[in-house]
DNA sequence: GGGCGCATGTAATGAGTTACATGATTGA
DNA sequence: TCAATCATGTAACTCATTACATGCGCCC
């Protein structure tokens, strides 16, 4: 339901059509989401027979047509709900990069330090490209800074593993029954 | 593939029927994963069709027949590639929370600052139920303590944001365009 | 004239969920 | 005897992804 709060949201400040709401994330809001467009049109057009939305075609000049969506009363209800409902709760997150970590102890601490060096780089280069970014304000700067957080404990955590691993290199796999 | 490594690892440990898979998953390992039984089956059939795993039927006593399933030579390369790429890489996490957290100017801070704290007693919950679990050996302990750590982090940032809120009532909306 | 940006979509595919179906054994 | 556990699966559905299709305008 993330995705359709996000597009409740962003034409609840202001009226946009498709090609303008996928643009806008994918310059400004790629932190906290990645919503390809295919799936921005299919969600715009299962909110419209839900009636969450409406969209009035226009066209300017002789440009293509444009569907310039705005809220409904339903959908403004809609918006309500989905954002307590998510505020208030905590959807549990797992981290795929977890499941290679629990099977650690199939390498040798050699090559294993190796690829968790990778990782690390890879992390410090989406904390990089964070840095880089257009600057927010408001709300949008919290979402922001919340991933900067989150990138820094996580590279803080991968070098910990990392010289676990210098320290015991000798991980010894017990039978896991 | 996440899944598919995850399945793989186990099997390569010591071979199992489906429902040991998902029962085990279920009981050790629902911090890293929520692999569901249709899923696990599901995959199971997939990766034998691809000739990652072999799966010999056995019945015993009267019991329903179960297919016991273990790694074919092919399953352990494609272990030994999932497993590297997976240690050497970081997928992006993005965090469903931040949508609703990048549209908290919509309510007022006294509304927000009481679905927040709801967040945090959820995140509580979530480390309580861990610290609570069966303890791990090993690289798994690992993640459980990855997960100790996210959890903490994500409490204090919550936190942030209802003392941010406190300071500051009025988050003022700007046009987002 | 050619390539990029604007603007909308369809089709095929894949992955995962929920709910349902089946049937035997075990334990209270 | 009744419920829970063991054990496997199917079917329908949702959601998202990739790749493709279309066509005009604008700028160099």
């Amino acid at each position: 339901m993330e995705n359709e709060l996000l597009i409740l949201g962003l034409l609840r400040k202001q009226e946009m059509h498709g090609y303008q709401i996928t643009e806008f994330i994918d310059r400004n809001l790629s932190i906290c989401t990645d919503l390809k467009k295919s799936a921005a049109y299919f969600l715009l057009e299962k909110m419209t027979r839900e009636g969450w939305i409406i969209f009035e075609e226009t066209r300017a000049g002789k440009r293509p047509l444009k569907r310039v969506y705005r809220l409904t009363e339903k959908g403004e209800g809609e918006f309500q709900r989905l954002l307590r409902e998510n505020l208030a709760g905590y959807p549990p997150s797992a981290f795929g990069g977890d499941t290679g970590v629990a099977f650690l102890d199939s390498l040798d601490a050699n090559e294993a330090q190796g690829l968790l060096r990778q990782r690390l780089a890879a992390i410090q280069q989406l904390a990089d490209d964070l840095r880089d970014n257009p600057h927010h304000h408001g709300p949008v700067a919290w979402v922001v800074e919340h991933q900067q957080r989150h990138l820094a404990a996580e590279a803080e955590w991968v070098q910990t593993l990392i010289d676990r691993l210098s320290n015991s290199p000798e991980v010894h796999s017990e039978p896991i029954i």
